[in-house]
DNA sequence: AGCCTGACTCCTA
DNA sequence: CTAGGAGCCAGGC
């Protein structure tokens, strides 16, 4: 467990219902801008029963880099707090993003 | 060390 | 908006 793990977990832990932030946007609050693969994976090791809403997190596209189970899961969390697709089936990261560029 | 693999991103066209 | 290519970095072999 070091720091930077630390930090991905309290700030993925700050993102507000209705709200997502991408990978790139986390490990650049954690200090380390050009770390977001290692959010990826940090998040791929997470427990079943985690706390964390991981599921708010999507890459810098707006869209769901999870595929089978996995994201159809994420899709659904997402769509159970109120986060609407737009046609093409992303996200709105000008709507529901958390951090503004 | 080298090579491959990702829940990534940026730049360019 | 999409597609390709390059850069990125930790881990496993």
């Amino acid at each position: 467990m070091n720091d930077f793990t630390q930090q991905v977990f309290a700030f993925v832990y700050q993102v507000p219902v209705g709200k997502v932030a991408t990978y790139g946007d986390i490990a650049k609050l954690a200090g380390m801008p050009s770390h977001a693969r290692q959010v990826g994976k940090i998040l791929s090791n997470l427990p079943a029963d985690t706390k964390l809403p991981w599921y708010r997190i999507v890459n810098s596209q707006g869209k769901i880099s999870l595929q089978g189970e996995r994201g159809d899961y994420q899709r659904q969390q997402l769509a159970a707090e109120g986060i609407l697709l737009s046609a093409h089936g992303s996200i709105s990261l000008r709507t529901y993003r958390i951090v503004t560029s």
